[in-house]
RNA sequence: GGGAGCAUAGCUCAGUUGGUUCAGAGCGUCUGCCUUACAAGCAGAGGGUCGGGGGUUCGACUCCCUCUGCUCCCACCA
């Protein structure tokens, strides 16, 4: 094989993923093995790969093909989510752009174009996710509204309908007038907003619905749903307002009459003390009115317009009328005055506009008793969240859920089965047949087209919270008695689910209800909670910023595996990544490394006749327990979920140990063969180092893997097994560390010397320095001799210290003594000022007394070295002297 | 308003029940090298009173209090 100096991973990349396909190397079938499941989180049917997917799909992805390099049969379930609110406004946008209104249309039109767009952009991430190396199970992609999906859904929706867990009611919802829907409570975001404070008077009426001259100021951010005002509302407290009791108002320029109610809800410090009550359009100013049967009056339509029953300003924009009511407010002398005011704004999360709280008839899922169990199952420690600051958040929102709006009004989704009677009853079943059987059983003269299916759609997550049950077995979601199917027998509970902190609630939450509910178990294991992608400046990537890259374009410049480890280099689970391109480049730089390394183990000939050089022999010994100890070590960050620092090990044991050190040892003279037992390690090293490095880089270990021997029809690193750690010797490596202290010091010597590499130097060594690594020292700081010496007298050399150890380079006429002598009485008194603090705590008897022994003892051992240096210290001060 | 978290080298972050010569890593920086795997590289070096203050302890980056600065989540004060 032709290797060039440079790694290209484009063709390399479609090659090995091509022949992973085609071997359906990523699916799974249950078996024998112990299953390792993972569901993706899936992305919105139309979405297009944004670098949040990258980490996201990158961490499955490790944890994944880790798994199977285990020995488990691994099974990641890839789909997409229909997305009901996004996706439609899509493709009320194309059809908006075309022409062609929604109002205009029929449901079923609709759905068609939404269908139709759905196939033209349903597969476009999924795709990406390919580019990207994801060990998908591709034959069991799924997407949210499969036909089999939608019916567990459906199923969903009457199990809970008949255990009484779901209602239908008029309640105050948050009303999206972009979007044109009800969306739940988790779907609004709160911000802080700059707007108005319009002090407004309002006049006491005489009785007969006319102005006195007594007035009141009512204090509102909101002054164009005036017109909506069922009373105005003080404490019964407050001693300002007695004179108020019983007394009409009048709404300015409508003058209508309203009541003056109490209520212990107005605070009297804030504001006037007067409140307007507006039932119809403030979800307080609701409660309120239920409390005093307060009329509810609704003046704002779908679109947040003025409608007729506000008398003035009809058909106006809310804001619209806000800015012109204030003016005709000031024309008719209402207005007092009008000041900044900051206070928090609901805004939908998926169209930005401001919400309107609003009552409409919804259909709502009880939370209380599913939120309870859901709490418990984190509580007791079934799930765990990664990390494990979320679970305070978690059981905050699940001591205060409120019962969930699942009805959009909307028409991208799954359609809520209730069928209505002509008479306004109605039935909920999962077809239009049993549905007709129902309703004929509450009369017996209707017919279908008496019955009128329910118009809205059901909540995405009211399907994705059945993701991990649903992508499995359709059948069980809804039927919490049926045997679960052979697949989701087996994959059920998934192990590990990586997401965002942002769907905690949305998705990981309902999750574990639907779990509880109709699996009796847990969905999930472990929930890793990655952190959101910000730019290297700390800002949320965003389109209108431009500062969030095209992955697609970064794998094209550096390759998957490039970009995969820079992703996974600077992630750690709950902490916001700042994303850099420059972590990309270090990712191909590493790959560029391995290629290297490669290449100069290929371009090595055997010489069967050669014997092992003491230097590889010291390496290969080495190198064997240096593998063993990090294995361990990386064994155990992924047992924690500590990925960036499991990839960081395995990367300063292939750059630093196995190449900087290892085959600088090991490489053979220029023109020379190497000897066969050396290279045989070195093969098998390289194999471990490829296995090791596969989970994160993917591409290019399977192709030198596959180049490393022979491979039979169908092998792949994918399903190699692991290196597992084995025993190892600790001193066989503090003792190869001094080793290369005493190599990195002549090398530094060097330098400041200005000498050359290619100058062979001497050696003197002065104390219990290992001495069967010395041939180390020799070959990698190029000394010619090494001599035990019992003193440096008369010796003019640069000298160093190897922990307890000294040494010299003898250097005849390079030597500056003054320098020298100011380098060791520096040291020297560093040694005595450290001898001092270490004598300080042993001699304080409650140290003594109240330390570990194990402490004490390690004071003890610095106490002897220090003692020891400081002898050595001395002597090279006075032989310097002489 | 309630809650959570963060502050350690120029940057991004580790530091796992308070105690290994513990103040670390990666990147960046500086110096010297095109040394026959790799300049996407090699070798070497510098760099932090662990945000400020106080306390507990024989001992504090680590525990407690407080101040400052930042972030996030939740929340119906018009």
């Amino acid at each position: 094989m032709e290797l060039p100096a440079k790694y290209s991973p484009a063709e390399v990349e479609d090659k090995w993923y091509a022949w992973w396909l085609k071997n359906k190397f990523f699916h799974s079938e249950p078996d024998g093995r112990e299953p390792y499941t993972v569901v993706i989180p899936p992305p919105n049917v139309t979405g297009i790969l944004h670098m949040g997917h990258v980490l996201n799909n990158t961490l499955n992805d490790v944890l994944v093909r880790k798994a199977r390099m285990d020995g488990k049969n691994a099974c990641w379930v890839p789909g997409t989510d229909h997305a009901s609110i996004a996706t439609e406004s899509k493709v009320v946008a194309k059809l908006k752009a075309e022409g062609i209104s929604k109002e205009d249309i029929t449901r079923e039109e609709f759905l068609r174009h939404a269908w139709e767009w759905k196939e033209k952009h349903g597969g476009i991430i999924l795709s990406q996710l390919r580019k990207l190396g994801a060990s998908c199970d591709w034959d069991r992609t799924k997407f949210t509204m499969d036909p089999d999906l939608s019916e567990a859904v459906i199923n969903t929706f009457v199990y809970f309908y008949k255990k009484g867990y779901i209602y239908r009611g008029i309640r105050m919802v948050n009303w999206d007038p972009v979007g044109l829907t009800a969306v739940s409570d988790e779907e609004v975001i709160h911000r802080d907003t700059v707007s108005k404070f319009y002090h407004l008077r309002y006049f006491i009426s005489d009785g007969n619905g006319n102005p006195t001259d007594k007035y009141i100021i009512i204090a509102t951010t909101r002054p164009e749903t005036i017109m909506a005002d069922a009373a105005v509302c003080i404490n019964p407290e407050d001693e300002r307002y007695h004179w108020l009791k019983g007394k009409k108002i009048l709404i300015p320029l409508i003058n209508k009459e309203i009541p003056i109610i109490e209520d212990s809800y107005v605070e009297m410090g804030f504001g006037t003390g007067c409140l307007k009550v507006t039932p119809a359009h403030d979800v307080n100013d609701y409660e309120i009115g239920l409390r005093h049967n307060l009329p509810v009056l609704d003046i704002i339509d779908d679109h947040g317009r003025l409608n007729e029953k506000a008398q003035i300003l009809v058909g106006e924009d809310r804001f619209e009328a806000r800015k012109k009511i204030e003016v005709m407010l000031q024309e008719a002398g209402n207005l007092e005055k009008v000041e900044d005011y900051t206070s928090p704004v609901g805004y939908s999360e998926r169209t930005n506009a401001v919400i309107e709280p609003r009552l409409s008839m919804q259909w709502f899922l009880k939370m209380e008793d599913l939120a309870k169990e859901a709490l418990e199952s984190v509580e007791s420690g079934k799930v765990k969240l990664i990390p494990d600051k979320y679970r305070n958040t978690y059981r905050h929102w699940m001591e205060n859920v409120r019962d969930w709006c699942i009805s959009r009004q909307l028409w991208w989704g799954q359609r809520i089965p209730a069928y209505y009677l002509p008479d306004g009853r109605f039935v909920v079943e999962a077809t239009a047949e049993e549905a007709l059987k129902a309703a004929q059983a509450l009369d017996p003269k209707i017919t279908a087209a008496d019955l009128k299916q329910d118009e809205d759609v059901l909540d995405t997550w009211f399907s994705s919270w059945l993701w991990p049950i649903s992508v499995f077995d359709t059948h069980k979601a809804g039927h919490p008695e049926a045997q679960p199917n052979k697949d989701l027998a087996y994959y059920y509970p998934t192990n590990d689910l990586v997401t965002g902190p942002d769907i905690l609630f949305f998705w990981v939450a309902r999750m574990i209800m639907a779990g509880d509910e109709f699996m009796h178990d847990v969905p999930f294991r472990n929930v890793y909670l990655t952190g959101i992608v910000r730019d290297k400046l700390g800002r949320k990537m965003s389109k209108t910023l431009g500062n969030s890259p095209d992955p697609l374009d970064l794998i094209a410049k550096y390759g998957a595996d490039g970009v995969r480890l820079g992703m996974m280099l600077c992630t750690s689970a709950g902490n916001d990544i700042l994303f850099d391109e420059s972590q990309v480049e270090q990712g191909r730089n590493f790959c560029n490394k391995v290629w290297n390394a490669f290449r100069l183990m290929k371009g090595w000939t055997v010489d069967e006749k050669a014997s092992q050089p003491e230097a590889a022999a010291v390496a290969v010994r080495w190198f064997e327990n240096k593998l063993d100890m990090t294995l361990e070590a990386v064994e155990d960050h992924y047992s924690k979920f500590r990925i960036s620092d499991a990839i960081m090990t395995v990367y300063k044991l292939f750059w630093d140990d196995f190449c900087a050190w290892y085959l600088e040892l090991v490489k053979p003279a220029y023109g020379a063969g190497i000897d066969a037992a050396t290279y045989k390690a070195t093969e098998r090293f390289f194999d471990a180092l490829l296995k090791m490095i596969h989970p994160f880089m993917p591409f290019i270990t399977e192709e030198l893997w596959q180049n490393l021997a022979p491979r039979k029809e169908g092998e792949t690193i994918m399903l190699q097994r692991m290196p597992l750690a084995g025993e190892y010797d600790r001193s066989v490596i503090t003792d190869f560390d001094m080793a290369c202290e005493a190599v990195v010091a002549v090398r530094s010597i060097r330098q400041q010397k200005g000498l050359s590499p290619k100058e062979a130097l001497t050696l003197l060594v002065k104390g219990a320095f290992p001495m069967d690594t010395l041939p180390v020292v020799r070959k990698l700081a190029n000394i010619s001799s090494v001599s035990k010496v019992d003193s440096f007298e008369g010796v003019s050399g640069v000298s160093f210290m190897v922990r307890t150890v000294e040494m010299s380079v003898p250097l005849e006429g390079l030597v500056n003594a003054e320098e020298e002598l100011a380098k060791l009485e520096a040291a020297l008194d560093y040694q005595e000022k450290f001898l001092a603090s270490v004598r300080k705590k042993l001699s304080n008897e409650r140290f003594v007394a109240n330390a570990p022994e194990q402490v004490v003892a390690v004071e003890r051992k610095k106490e002897a070295d220090s003692l020891s240096k400081i002898e050595s210290l001395k002597a090279a001060i006075a032989a310097l002297k002489k």
